[in-house]
DNA sequence: TTCATATATATGTGTAAGCGTATATACTTT
DNA sequence: AAAGTATATACGCTTACACATATATATGAA
């Protein structure tokens, strides 16, 4: 896995976005995503798809919904890199409002209501 | 400054390269990273001029020569991922190679032989 | 098996990014 | 001023990317 290539995954805002939400939560799913960060189902799909091939998220099933995580095999500086991004970004407004509207969602697999 | 706008920064090899001998060295010409680097000088200077309107590098002209550093007006947040990634990266061996072509480089402005 | 929900992928389109080459600008020396 | 070095930008081209929309697949319930 190269370096410029993990780069590339948080270049884009949705995907940035959702791997905050699972670097917050360990793991989300797919209408998780689509709610807290309000955009088309597809679109997530795509990105998460993207994450995916590049090694970067694992999916795993749960009845007819899809739980993504960070991949269990991401090298470590990866992985590093990851957190430590969360870690400097997770005061910035639009993440802060994601993971609220995350929170306020009724209705998640595997969750109570917020 | 939007934070994927500095992974869009880092998400391309030459400007990754470059932005780690930026980190190593405090400082480096174009020169220098055209040898470093082994690339053309166009190829460096437009890499270095979207760096520089990105708002992550600034120049400091020297006669003929134009050093970049880190921009001393960047968000902490950026410079601590900057750092960070640095510091995650640095024993992968394209960055090694690209600090032992530097540090043999003869002709370096401000400095002597290695 | 039929329907509803959740997710994934395919298609067509517009835009942005990177490259090589050529050229322009800035500085230094003569 | 003229020539040489260092750097910046312009141009044409190709490819990659993100999107919306449409459609396909998978699961669970009836």
């Amino acid at each position: 896995m190269k370096p410029e290539l993990v780069f590339g995954i948080l270049s884009d805002s949705t995907r940035l976005r959702a791997l905050m939400l699972i670097q917050s939560e360990g793991e989300v799913c797919v209408c998780e995503l689509t709610h807290a960060l309000q955009a088309s189902q597809p679109k997530i799909s795509r990105h998460l798809a993207l994450m995916r091939d590049a090694g970067i998220v694992e999916p795993r099933r749960d009845g007819p919904w899809m739980h993504y995580r960070l991949s269990h095999s991401i090298p470590e500086w990866a992985r590093r890199i990851v957190e430590m991004s969360h870690y400097q970004l997770s005061d910035i407004p639009i993440f802060i409002r994601d993971a609220q509207r995350l929170l306020q969602m009724c209705n998640r697999p595997e969750r109570n209501c917020g």
